[in-house]
DNA sequence: GGAGTATACTTGCTTTTGCAAGCATCTATC
DNA sequence: GATAGATGCTTGCAAAAGCAAGTATACTCC
């Protein structure tokens, strides 16, 4: 955005900023990948499905605004309108205007959707375990996620390092 | 994979585990688009285009067969042969065929090519400083780095956590 | 209570990418 | 040295997702 212009000297990544940098940036490829895989083979759910049921599960009465689904998904409303569409189809989610609103919709975890997470809650557990959880042992891990909840905040890092 | 069946009973995550996921599933999403926003304002250039760009600079002869970019990338083949061309139609890289190997092609960079990483490259570091590694203060990067680079290998993570 | 604006969502279009099929070239075996 | 299979890359196709334009409903100010 509004940054300087781009072409004066930046100090390189040191050896350490350098293998830490390696490393997330290769993670931030390949961890998604391997979830969505694991998950697919589990129960034939993507990613952004498996985020809306869960995010329905949890929510009172098991309904949330689409609006509400895309902002806590960090995805556009575009996209979660035709997941949920594509989820309706499939009966694990059901629609419905919203009572309050007349523009909004809702999405409403179906039994058959609660039935299919309690199959995919599990599965990706395990491969979250599996796959990025089992590798921080050791780590402080109170730490580690305020360091990297802080990772691309509007307010934090605009100022310079 | 080949893990067990997906029902049986799995240890949620503890409240310290579950915040480190939730922080570093947010940073999943928002990190690469936030890096790809500040490349493409800087320079026009996708990730997986300065990848290539950068790749090709550090190598010998400024040059790399296809299958070699796709391995270091976790990309494709196909999507690195399409990026490829585009950046060819930009005359930031040219294509060649292998001289060792008839079936093999060569991307080379181009001098505008390198021209192009030399406003890129200051402006996607001073991006990767602001948005991550500004937020690492603190941590042992060393720990960091073994931790995050385990992630969703295949040899380790098969076992049980 | 009506006109004008803002908001919630949907849909058309485009881009990116993976998979699978296709083609060219190389290698191994006879 | 000919044939069979392996390998390197390209390309057709389909899925996912963002942007922008469109539609319907709500709100505001007169």
């Amino acid at each position: 955005m509004g940054q300087s212009n781009g072409t004066e000297a930046v100090r390189p990544l040191r050896g350490e900023e350098e293998r830490a940098w390696r490393a997330l940036a290769r993670a931030l490829v390949v961890v998604p990948r391997v979830l969505e895989a694991d998950l697919h083979a589990a129960c034939g759910v993507t990613m952004t499905e498996y985020f809306v049921l869960v995010n329905l599960s949890e929510a009172p009465e098991r309904r949330l605004r689409m609006s509400e689904l895309a902002d806590r998904g960090a995805m556009s409303l575009s996209a979660i309108s035709r997941v949920v569409d594509a989820l309706a189809r499939r009966g694990l989610v059901e629609r419905a205007r919203c009572p309050s609103d007349g523009r909004g919709f809702l999405a409403v975890l179906t039994d058959a959707g609660l039935t299919l997470l309690e199959v995919a809650y599990p599965a990706h557990l395990r491969s979250v375990r599996a796959h990025v959880m089992r590798h921080l042992q050791g780590l402080d891990l109170e730490q580690f996620a305020q360091a990297v909840g802080r990772f691309a905040r509007f307010d934090e890092d605009a100022a310079r390092p």
